[in-house]
RNA sequence: GCCCAGGUAGCUCAGUCGGUAGAGCAAGGGAUUGAAAAUCCCUGUGUCGGCGGUUCGAUUCCGUCCCUGGGCA
C-alpha cells in the first residue's frame, strides 16, 4: 500500500498556510515547513512564520527550529525533513509539506546526490576568494583547477561558482564528478500529492504589497534591528544566511536614515514580487509528471 | 512680471559638434543537484514637452508657447 505525501507550494504571500491548515484538519495531517527562512528562530515576523494560532490549529514542525548560524541547505533539509514524514506515516497521519522553496521539494521528491557537508571555515574562505577576485577572474581560476564544473556554469553566476569551488577545496574532487553520483531517492512507495497556489499575477502582487504592511504594523522593524542587535553583540554571526532576508534592506536603510519609510516599504514590497515572481517561474516549469507523483493540481 | 536651470523609455538621468537615441532601476521572460527569500542569464520604438522657422534632413540650431524647480522683484 503507498503511502501519500501531500505538499503544498506556490509563491510566497500566496496563501500557502491557510491551505495547508485546512488539509491539516480535513486530513488528520501535520504540517511541515519547506522554506528556507522560516525554518530559522529568528525573524518570525519577516519571514512569516505562522502565528500561535496556526500552530493551535493544526501540528507544525520545521518552524524556527534552527539556529541563525546553522546553514540549511537542500540536502541538509531532507535529512532533517525525512525521519519526520516517516514517523508521521507510520502513526497515521498526513504530512503536508508545505512552503515555497522548490529546490527543496524537488529534492524530497526526486532525491538528490550524496555530498559531504562543506566545513564552515572552507566556504567563508572560498566566499572570501570570489570578492577578491571578482567575478570573470574567479571563474577563470575555477577554469583552470576544474574546467569540467567550469564548463557548466556561467561565469557570472557568484554562487554557483563559490558552491563548486568549496567542494573542489574540502573534497578534492570536481562538483561535476559528485552531481554524476546517482540521485539517493525516496522510499518507493512514497507517492506525493502536489497542490500548487498560484493566484493570478495581479492579486499575488497585491498580496504581496499588504503582507508587508502588515508585517510592519506586527513589528518587523524592530524585530529585525533587535537581530541586527544580536550579530554586533556576536551573539549571530555576521555570515548568517537571515542577512540576506526579502524586506531587511529597505527597512536598514530607513533606519540608518538613508531612505524614508515610504521608500524602505516600496524597496521591501518590489523584493518581496520578484522573489514571487522566481518562484511562478520555478513552479511553472520544474514541477513535472514523474512515476512518484500522484497528481499536480491548481487550488 | 523678470532672470536662470530643466522638460528624452514606467522612474532617475546620459547623449546626439544636425543624419530619428542609451544606461541604471522598475517591468516581462528564463535558468536552477546542497547559502535557493540565494545567485545568475535574456529582452529597451520612446509623438527626445507643443507649434512654427532654418535645412536635403531637427530630438539636436532659432523663435514662440506650455509645464516644473530655483533666484530676483
Amino acid at each position: 500500500m503507498s503511502k501519500t505525501i501531500h505538499i503544498i507550494a506556490g509563491p510566497t504571500a500566496g496563501g500557502k498556510s491557510a491551505l495547508a491548515i485546512e488539509r491539516a484538519v480535513e486530513l488528520n495531517g501535520a504540517i511541515i515547513n519547506c522554506d528556507s527562512r522560516q525554518i530559522y528562530s529568528e525573524l518570525p515576523i519577516l519571514s512569516a512564520q505562522p502565528s500561535d494560532q496556526d500552530k493551535e490549529e493544526a501540528p507544525h514542525h520545521l518552524y524556527g527550529t534552527l539556529h541563525p548560524d546553522d546553514t540549511c541547505s537542500a540536502g541538509s533539509w531532507r535529512e532533517i525533513a525525512t525521519p519526520i514524514i516517516e514517523e508521521m506515516l507510520d502513526k497515521g497521519i498526513t504530512p503536508i509539506i508545505t512552503g515555497g522553496n522548490g529546490l527543496y521539494i524537488k529534492t524530497l521528491i526526486e532525491g538528490i546526490s550524496p555530498i559531504p557537508d562543506v566545513p564552515s571555515e572552507i566556504r567563508l574562505a572560498a566566499i572570501q576568494k570570489q570578492k577578491e577576485l571578482g567575478n570573470p577572474a574567479f571563474y577563470e581560476e575555477l577554469q583552470k583547477r576544474d574546467p569540467e564544473t567550469a564548463a557548466l556554469y556561467h561565469p557570472m553566476h557568484t554562487a554557483r561558482l563559490i558552491h563548486a569551488w568549496e567542494i573542489l577545496e574540502a573534497t578534492a574532487k570536481p562538483l561535476s564528478q559528485w552531481q554524476a553520483i546517482p540521485k539517493v531517492a525516496p522510499p518507493e512507495d512514497w507517492m506525493f500529492d502536489i497542490t500548487l497556489v498560484m493566484p493570478e499575477r495581479e492579486i499575488l502582487y497585491d498580496r504581496c504589497n499588504k503582507r508587508f504592511e502588515q508585517m510592519l504594523k506586527m513589528g518587523a522593524a524592530e524585530e529585525l534591528e533587535a537581530f541586527d542587535k544580536k550579530i554586533g553583540s556576536g551573539e549571530v554571526s555576521k555570515d548568517s544566511v537571515l542577512i540576506k532576508t526579502v524586506g531587511a534592506n529597505g527597512l536598514r536603510a530607513w533606519r540608518e536614515g538613508r531612505i524614508s519609510k515610504e521608500d524602505a516599504i516600496n524597496l521591501a514590497q518590489t523584493e518581496t514580487r520578484q522573489y514571487a515572481k522566481r518562484q511562478v517561474t520555478w513552479f511553472t516549469n520544474q514541477v513535472r509528471p514523474a512515476k512518484n507523483i500522484i497528481n499536480i493540481h491548481n487550488s
